[in-house]
DNA sequence: CATAGTATAATTGTATACAATAATACAAAG
DNA sequence: CTTTGTATTATTGTATACAATTATACTATG
């Protein structure tokens, strides 16, 4: 892998990022600057660059107390499964105009890797691909707009999806669902396209709300 | 009016943020921290905390150059359409379901001032109103995520209204759309909301993007 | 004992100084 | 004339110093 020249700021973004997001600090803890700045070895502007970014995505609040955490609640996630439902069928709506012949291989690799590490009931690589596909997915569909959007709120799902990964018939159905919405990307059927994935979204979120 | 503690930061990401809309600055133009530091005559870090929030929203791109202004092409703005299509549907869904009858009397408020800013010809308020309108439903719509996610999408579009609202028979037909909208939230009923809804930013896009 | 007032401390907001990197101009060599 | 190397400059990234605000603890007073 290359190694780009990632800022402190970055690095810090996305360690609180996935601190919040993994519920490491947990709804209502209030984080200090100059304690993270002893934590992670760096001074305060890279941690304050890092906590406004978080701020705007609605993961903290900023008061003169200190950096709130807010992280996603149940809410929250279901608000987000009902905006991918739409959005996500959009994009793959998207991608089934748009895609190249090397998108949709990639994509396929992709998928494959899925299966193999569902073999190995490996779900920490499944996961990573289950996100990778998207993220292609994404970006097949050729439109910044929609990426900025979709992939704030795809992260934000994150560590509500461990259980799914982690559940061996759900898992097998999600890679089905995947491989029926590559192929209608495969096949340029839009309409095919919106529908499956509106309906894998959908199962995702009965699965994972279940029972909230 | 009541004045907020409003950060210097944030008085400099509105005026950019306006500026980048607005078109004063163009996109491809190199924006310097420091002559921007001499422009609004604050320092480095104010400036640099709203470059950064800027460039999230993908309005700027951060480079060893400067602060490269990135703005919203046409085929951002298309998108943004069919975003906002989708999702200020589900808001209106949602604001049928939630909404009290204060929030339900508020937006007719605005609905009549509205009606009498086109009486006088004054495009400015009419703009304005239109805003709020929506801002008054994502809030009624009562989802954090689905707020945080259209408020950006709809200030994007505001310099491409300008069009839509010094143009009588658009703007008419505008409020009419609004006033189904909110026929269809006061009676609760959630797939006429949705429908209304649809209908009106299917309309705002063929208008805006006739002839592009 | 409750409450208001006040001094102190803690925390963020802002400005500036310093470091590292990348762009640029220019000169020298082929 | 082109190209390559180098010195200089411009710009951002980072750390730190300072200011302003807010929270907190404590004391005096009723």
């Amino acid at each position: 892998m290359e190694h780009k020249n990632i800022s402190l700021a970055d690095q810090v973004f996305e360690r609180l990022e996935a601190d919040v997001l993994s519920g490491k600090y947990e709804r209502g803890q209030v984080l200090i600057e100059m304690a993270l700045c002893a934590d992670m070895g760096v001074s305060r502007t890279p941690i304050r660059e890092a906590a406004h970014r978080l701020a705007q995505e609605h993961l903290v609040e900023l008061t003169s107390k200190g950096i709130t955490v807010l992280g996603v609640t149940d809410k929250d996630l279901s608000d987000i499964y009902d905006i991918r439902m739409r959005l996500e069928g959009m994009a793959a709506a998207f991608a089934a105009k748009n895609a190249s012949d090397e998108q949709i291989n990639e994509m396929k690799e992709a998928l494959d890797l899925q299966e193999f590490y569902e073999g190995k009931k490996d779900p920490e690589h499944i996961r990573y691909m289950d996100s990778r596909f998207h993220d292609m997915l994404y970006a097949a569909a050729d439109s910044i707009v929609l990426y900025d959007t979709l992939v704030p709120l795809h992260r934000k799902t994150q560590k509500f999806r461990k259980a799914s990964v982690e559940n061996k018939s759900r898992a097998e159905a999600s890679l089905a669902e995947h491989r029926a919405i590559l192929d209608a990307i495969a096949a340029h059927d839009e309409d095919a396209a919106e529908k499956a994935m509106k309906q894998h979204v959908t199962n995702a979120k009965n699965h994972i709300t279940k029972g909230k």
